[in-house]
RNA sequence: GGGCGCUUAGCUCAGUUGGUUCAGAGCACCUCGUUUACACCGAGGGGGUCGGGGGUUCGAAUCCCUCAGCGCCCACCA
């Protein structure tokens, strides 16, 4: 059989991947096992595979297959969110390129092009997941707007009416003028911005005197409805009581006190603008001024605008200043860098408005998500810093906004039936609500066709905060089978910058809805930057193509080059070095397997003495370094996992064990070792399974033939056996004999092919594995006892231990005589600064025993190190 | 403005309660090597005193203070 020296990834990658669905490998139904349960952060379902998802998934992966295979009845849900405020935007752009506007279209219209959009260009991140090796139950697949996770939604939210929690309240939100819908506070992003402090006058009534403002936004004067300063504030005593008239306007305003105004910033003096600004709006409350409303839905100027009447805002605001400067108001400008909040979506500045919207009381809900985050630890957080944040946001958390001026989401089921801003039942269908409204209004005559229902749909979070719930159906139909088995699920991996839209209030919809935790362990991933440390964006185009880079370096390479460098919460600079360190991997793993599958086998011969010692030292480093793999995942140090397995088979596997098992040229190997070398192989495919399943898979069926049972899929995860240490420390010191032997050969440029003997002055061959030194070191014969002084040649220190190797070079000498005055002076330091040590009396009184005890040995290994060298050189 | 975190080899990062193997790993780098698994390889090697300063201690990368730089989260100062 010819296997081609490089691994080809394309050629199995579909191939197995066809093979895990056909068996249904991925798919999850109750049974007795314990089950084993993430549920997929939700992409948005018009995304593209990105970085981000990669790394995210790919974590998840592990996380799953790891316990698949640990026999878990392990269930990976997968899903796509609906994304109200993307998608829409997304799809009225789309029609826009085929002439048509939103705003001529129906609701009912609208909603059949974003369906029909949705259905063609939507999931194709599902397919692209396929292609990364995602092991998610399909049959699951679940989509944030599908029916019965809609009526989901719908049923909490009549729920929580119900229960007081949801209310409509007049507040000021943020406006998002070009998506035309309100955001909630944590989708508005504040960036620092350069602008300008513009000071203007304002003409006092019945006096030539003038009060000067400081303002960021003079648009909004037009608006303005009161002058505020700090009562106590003595430079503006005689403006008590006054009134101005606004410029550009005939209005007269009063000038209130109000000590909310800082005296020190600005002139003192604040207009007051109750529409279009939250903290005003809360002094026009308390001093009952009128509110102007100056802006349309677009933010232009409506018709409070005057003569800006149409203009946008930034039109406006130069024009204004224009005619504020033309007729003598403008006092002076000052560049001022200040933060404005932005559209997380759009990108626009946010416009403080005033409207009705629909509120979630989030106090009560938020208590069992701190206790059980912060107190009782039943959801862990890692790392663990983000706990802080967490707190910092759940302890000073804000009633949240949840209707949005969409068409793209669940539309909020208030009906109304009347002209009153109050007159509106909530209920699951129009039917429930006509019941309600008769009810009521005690007429019953009513229909259906009298009732309207609220024109806004709900934030998209608020279908997704109940995902871990809904998707198992535990919220319509409580107590199935599946929400019973699989809730709460074990693992949430996602990005931190969704730690309050998403994981926040999932863990409070868990214990309101569920009366449980969602989860209990959130693995917070970090950013994926570019190497220079960069966001990866699309307008600086830095990021890689995901799916070129797995077409390019194969899935597994792609995975690997991943998690090598991915700790927890750690940004991870990629670099797409990591992805081929990850294909030089897949290339080695691919190899050895080249290597063993061409060794001829000899059924009846007799295990070679460095074969037996090889294999009894590989059986417990395997061991050793299992336990290793499976604390760090247990602690959830997943790169840290792959770099101990990595390692394992790089350098234990390969560069050791299979160097010393190799069959010389033209031999055999016996079948005693053969299956054992074959059965540590899978060992090691098992360990690697999770991080590359495709290439793991492959080999697991070309080491030998396998039926359906038999997939390492699958199959197991090793169990860890019992540790041999004495193995381990003999091998070790093996391993520093070998290197110190390959030194000495390049030191006096001795071949590696030439066999030498070994002078071993003490001890015995108990220490250390004598065929491994033979067979690797190629040495000839070892002897125990005095080194021959009498011929050339040179000695070397390993631990405690001397050798001496014989030369025919006779230039040895005075290399032998340098080597040892350097290791002598160095070893006679560390003396001194032991014995330095031992002289205090203060650390002999104060250390522990066993430190002072292991200072004592240093000296007398140090001193006994330095007899030899002595004894060495005077030999000379 | 408040809170949190980070600063260890050229790069990316480990360093659990201060004390054997505490100064480590991977990559990169340098030297040597056409050994029939792999040059996407093998063998060997150099490199940091742990951001600066101060302190506690017999002993500190590890604890405390301070300064500097970077990052994140929250917050209505016009």
């Amino acid at each position: 059989m010819e296997i081609p020296s490089k691994f080809n990834p394309h050629l199995v990658e579909s191939k197995w991947y066809e093979y895990w669905i056909k068996n249904k490998y991925f798919n999850s139904k109750p049974d007795k096992r314990e089950p084993y349960t993430i549920v997929i952060p939700p992409p948005n379902v018009t995304g593209v595979l990105h970085m981000g998802h990669m790394l995210n998934n790919t974590l998840q992966d592990i996380i799953i297959r790891r316990a698949r295979m640990k026999g878990y009845n392990a269930c990976w849900v997968p899903g796509t969110d609906h994304a109200s405020i993307a998608t829409e935007a997304k799809v009225v752009e789309f029609l826009k390129e085929k002439g048509i506007e939103k705003s001529s279209l129906s609701r009912e219209e609208f909603l059949k092009y974003a369906w029909e959009w949705t259905n063609e260009y939507g999931g194709i991140i599902l397919e692209q997941l396929k292609k990364l090796g995602c092991s998610c139950d399909w049959e699951r697949t679940k989509f944030t707007l599908d029916k019965e996770m809609s009526e989901s939604v719908i049923k909490v939210f009549v729920d929580l009416y119900e229960k007081g929690k949801i209310y409509r309240g007049y507040r000021m939100i943020n406006w998002d003028p070009l998506a035309q819908t309100t955001l909630s506070d944590e989708e508005v992003i504040y960036q620092e911005i350069s602008g300008n402090l513009y000071h203007i006058a304002y003409q006092l009534v019945g006096s030539k005197g003038k009060v000067v403002i400081a303002t960021t936004r003079p648009e909004t004067l037009l608006g303005d409805t009161a002058i505020c300063i700090n009562p106590k504030d003595v430079r503006y005593k005689h403006l008590k009581g006054k009134h101005v008239f606004v410029p550009l306007s005939k209005r007269k305003i009063p000038i209130i006190q109000d000590d909310y105004v800082a005296m020190d910033f600005g002139t003192g003096c604040l207009k007051v603008t109750p529409a279009h600004d939250a903290n005003d709006k809360i002094l026009g409350e308390k001093y009952n001024l009128d509110i102007i409303d100056i802006f349309n839905s677009d933010a232009t100027l409506n018709k409070n605008g005057q003569k800006y009447e149409g203009l946008d805002r930034f039109v406006a605001r130069k024009n204004i200043v224009k005619d504020l400067e033309n007729e003598g108001h403008l006092v002076k400008i000052e560049s001022y860098v200040h933060k404005v909040g932005t559209s997380e979506r759009t990108k626009v500045i946010i416009e403080p408005r005033l409207s009705d919207q629909w509120f979630l009381k989030t106090k009560d809900l938020a208590k069992p998500a701190i206790k059980n985050v912060l107190e009782s630890e039943e959801i862990q957080l890692l790392p663990e810093k983000f706990k802080n944040t967490y707190r910092n946001w759940m302890e000073n958390i804000r009633d949240w906004n949840i209707s949005r001026q969409l068409l793209w989401g669940q539309r909020i089921p208030a009906y109304y039936y009347g002209e009153g801003k109050n007159d509106f039942v909530v209920a699951a269908s129009a039917k429930d609500a006509l019941e309600k409204v008769k009810k009521v209004t005690g007429n019953e005559n009513l229909t259906i066709n009298e009732l309207f229902q609220d024109e806004d749909v709900l934030d998209t979070w608020f279908s997704s905060w109940l995902w871990p719930i809904s998707v198992f159906d535990g919220i319509r139909n409580p107590n199935n089978d599946d929400i019973n088995y699989y809730y709460p699920t074990q693992d949430l991996v996602t990005g931190p910058d969704i730690l309050f839209f998403w994981v926040a209030r999932m863990i409070m919809s868990g214990y309101e809805f569920q009366k449980e935790r969602p989860f209990s362990k959130v693995y917070l991933t970090g950013l994926v930057r570019d190497k220079k440390g960069r966001k990866m964006s699309k307008q600086l185009g830095n990021s890689p193509n995901a799916l070129e880079l797995i077409s390019r370096y194969g899935a597994d390479a792609v995975r690997v080059g991943l998690m090598l460098s991915s700790a927890a919460g750690n940004d991870l600079l990629f670099d797409e070095n990591l992805c081929n360190q990850g294909k030089n991997f897949t290339n080695k793993v691919w190899n050895a397997f080249r290597l063993i599958n061409g060794w001829k086998i000899d059924e009846k011969g007799l295990a070679s003495k460095s074969n037996e010692e090889a294999i009894k030292w590989y059986d417990s480093h395997f061991n050793k370094i299992l336990k290793w793999v499976n604390d760090n995942f247990d602690k959830y140090r997943i790169s840290d996992s792959l770099m101990s397995i990595y390692k394992l088979i790089w350098e234990d596997f390969c560069s050791w064990f299979l160097e010393i098992v190799k069959p010389s040229y033209g031999s055999t190997i016996d079948r005693k070792s053969y299956n054992k070398i074959l059965f540590f192989f899978e060992n090691n495919l098992r360990l690697l399974h999770p991080f590359m399943p495709f290439l793991s898979e492959e080999l697991w069926h070309l080491i030998s033939k396998r039926n359906k049972e038999n997939s390492l899929t699958i199959s197991s995860w090793p169990k860890v056996k019992k540790v041999n240490k004495h193995i381990l420390e003999r091998f070790s010191l093996t391993k520093e004999i070998i290197a110190a032997i390959r030194n000495f050969r390049k030191e006096r440029k001795l071949s590696f092919k030439e066999k030498i003997d070994l002078y071993f002055t003490k001890g015995n061959s108990n220490l250390f594995f004598e065929a491994i030194i033979k067979k690797i070191g190629l040495v000839e014969k070892i002897i125990f006892g005095e080194a021959p002084i009498h011929q050339s040649g040179g000695s070397f220190r390993v631990e405690s231990y001397e050798f001496f190797i014989p030369t025919k070079f006779s230039n040895d000498k005075v290399l032998e005589k340098k080597k040892l005055e350097k290791e002598l002076k160095y070893v006679k330091g560390f003396l001194a600064s032991v014995e330095g040590k031992l002289s205090n009396k203060r650390f002999i009184l104060n250390a522990p025993k066993d430190v002072v005890a292991m200072e004592k040995k240093k000296v007398v290994d140090a001193k006994e190190k330095i007899n030899s060298i002595e004894k060495s050189l005077a030999d000379l």
